[in-house]
DNA sequence: ATTTTGAGCTTACAACTGTAAGCTAATTTA
DNA sequence: TAAATTAGCTTACAGTTGTAAGCTCAAAAT
């Protein structure tokens, strides 16, 4: 094996650890990095060689759990095709992964809120994709003007997020519970939106039918 | 001064002093008793003869905080008899609140997703109240089966909770710009609500009209 | 007037933190 | 083959943490 793929295989060791270290109780800014040494077999020190800082490994597990949204995005998409409502199918995708993937979206979660103004910025781009993907997808296919149907992915996004920070601390029996109510959010939005517009913007030009 | 009423004031001093210290940066668990005590003047030992543990301090923050957000909807009430919209007069006062309570809300918005259970747990009780007030409100005034106004007002509050972070984080010229999306996400939301009932219980009981 | 109580203090300690200095040994380069 | 590079190590240090032990002295109780 190269240097360089062993150096890689430590660093991948160290963000592992990291992701690893983010339980139910602790957090990223919490998390020290002799700690994250440890859990990933090295001397405290050597984390250097790898990151300068420990904000530095935070960013970038920051950059993967946004990945990770993105490849479900791409995976609702997938079962989309195959059949099935646009809510059940996107909201499914986007339990599983959250139960799939815990530590990520709690990571998500937390930075959201937390107390470093650099993670929130990166978490608040990603959830922005997100929403800019939502949108795009309402604009063509249920064709509403661009702007009810920013409205519309921002409110559903923020919803299934919160539904999602619900679902982490629920025991296995609610999930269910908690993924058809944040359905039934999501039905009442896409209802208002169409009359939100109808309401508001029935004099604008209407885009021509399919 | 009584002995009591010193105590009372020392007491105080520390939970000013908690609050004070959570600013951008700061979250309650990686504020140690050592700063706590520091900045309400007293050694560090003589916190434990008010608090047995920083988590009990942690705990009676969430609770004030609380107390805080229940006078807010008392606040806002007050307001709405002065006429105006009910979104419009609810959303422009919660807003105000957040200006002028950053910490006591930031407080809240990274405890319910923060490291500690105890604190998420009670976090998510405060806000459970804010919802069910704002349900109450919804089926006397609106008239909405129980059922939609459950789902209405909670889909409202999580979202104006959103709003409020997405403000915490804002330049003040952003406020207002925030202030006015989320009115149009509970617009939506109101309309969608309406949209829903009619088309999910179309057959039950309709409330007498008023 | 005497005793008891207790809020706040000082001192102390072991555990942990981030990180600087510098060594080792294996890989890479010349 | 010889020299240079470097991932990871050990040791070290100053700073912070929570909290135990025990003192002081003013207020409260007797």
């Amino acid at each position: 094996m190269n240097r360089q793929e062993q150096k890689l295989q430590t660093r991948k060791r160290i963000v592992d650890a990291a992701f690893s270290l983010l339980d139910e109780d602790k957090s990223l800014s919490a998390t020290s990095l002799r700690e994250v040494a440890r859990k990933a077999g090295i001397a405290p020190t050597s984390f250097y060689r790898h990151f300068s800082d420990i904000n530095e490994l935070g960013l970038t597990l920051v950059d993967e759990a946004g990945l990770a949204l993105r490849q479900l995005m791409r995976q609702a998409r997938l079962r989309l095709e195959s059949g099935g409502g646009v809510i059940d199918t996107s909201v499914d995708t986007f339990m599983e992964f959250i139960a799939k993937n815990k530590n990520v979206f709690r990571l998500l979660l937390r930075e959201h809120t937390g107390t470093s103004l650099a993670y929130r910025t990166a978490v608040l781009r990603e959830i922005q994709h997100f929403v800019e993907e939502l949108s795009d997808y309402v604009v063509t296919q249920l064709r509403l003007p661009r702007s009810i149907a920013n409205l519309q992915a921002e409110a559903m996004v923020k919803l299934v997020f919160s539904a999602g920070a619900e679902a982490l601390d629920a025991e296995p029996g609610r999930q269910q519970e908690i993924a058809e109510r944040v359905k039934q959010h999501l039905r009442i939005i896409q209802y208002g939106s169409v009359e939100y517009e109808q309401k508001s913007f029935a004099h604008k030009t209407k885009l021509p039918p399919l």
